[in-house]
DNA sequence: ACCTGAACACCGTTCAAGT
DNA sequence: ACCTGAACACCGTTCAAGT
């Protein structure tokens, strides 16, 4: 059995898939949700807050993906690329999702706050094991940071089509790829 | 002698930076510029078609403070260095502008596509120039992108609030900082 | 506790009309 | 060629009312 409120999220990431932002409008959702315009306003405060519940969903699917694709891997730095590679394809494939998750959010929301906080927990903790394996060099947040900030931007640089509009090496997937490598082969910087 | 054209593109940009996206209204625009809330038809298609005249605007600022940070140091990679940074601290300084411009277009739009071109251009020599001494190894164009992506990438995760909430360490200043001073120092990858 | 329908203020866009 | 005012369809949000 699915709640209201359930039933109302779903319906907004359909319709942000099927027709971008500018189609999820209140009364789409409630239409979608089988449940009149102003429903929604029952179950959260107005728009943002449902949106946020969306991001949040979304980000802990996306930290879902990115585990499972580590656990196939069985190398320190293998965990680390499948992960970020995961982070890339799964924005590439949901283009809408990605925009709407890492936009911008004024006030508190606190679901996605926590959301967001596990993911970044769980790209450290794949950092920091590979580290301490000696498989990567450098401060291991600082690394992490770096990896997550790379492809988080190749990929939001792709989506604009600024990116590797000239050159068909440059994709977010090499990018992510070619910086792994280098940190993994780089001296300590003497910081 | 100011065109309406110019004056629309001002009040928007103004509108932006002073109330965010929400606050760039047909209406308000048209009050601000002191004419009709319909009177940017004339001179643009759409909305959206106002709206990339001023990212366009603000890209190629942009760019002219990317050249001009680079031109005051001497060094190859200082050049690069500086002109990232100043990347960054724009982006910083400017949020709403920064979201817009490198937000999602679509459509043509010839004059924002003729500044990214001219913006991708001028990093792309940069990085170019540092490799041919051999400061910078690896393929350029691709060493480029990494900086690029990466620069855009935490800047963009810095503003949603999801970089460095824990550690101070972590900035977008540093993490570019950090980037060129890795690949400065390492082996070219074996491709 | 949850939902509805009417209403309000606002928006982008179109159109006939003015100079 | 450029601008205006009225109008249209739509939106988020509020509110009184129903169960």
């Amino acid at each position: 059995m699915m709640t209201t409120r359930q039933l109302l999220i779903r319906s907004a990431a359909r319709l942000l898939d099927e027709g971008g932002p500018s189609a999820v409008t209140l009364r789409a959702v409630g239409a979608l949700a089988g449940v009149s315009h102003n429903a929604p306003y029952k179950h959260f405060a107005d728009k943002q807050d449902l949106l946020a519940a969306v991001a949040a969903g979304e980000l802990r699917a996306l930290t879902r993906a990115m585990k499972s694709a580590a656990a196939r891997r069985t190398s320190a730095t293998g965990k680390v690329e499948a992960s970020a590679i995961a982070y890339v394809r799964w924005a590439q494939a949901h283009p809408a999702r990605f925009k709407l998750t890492f936009g911008s959010w004024e006030g508190e929301h606190d679901e996605l706050a926590d959301a967001a906080a596990t993911a970044v927990e769980s790209m450290n903790k794949g950092v920091s094991f590979a580290a301490s394996q000696g498989a990567l060099r450098g401060d291991p947040e600082q690394s992490a940071a770096l990896i997550w900030a790379l492809g988080h931007g190749a990929v939001d640089l792709s989506l604009s089509g600024h990116l590797g509009k000239r050159s068909r090496a440059i994709t977010p997937e090499r990018l992510v790829k070619l910086l792994i490598q280098t940190l993994s082969e780089s001296e300590p910087p003497q910081r």
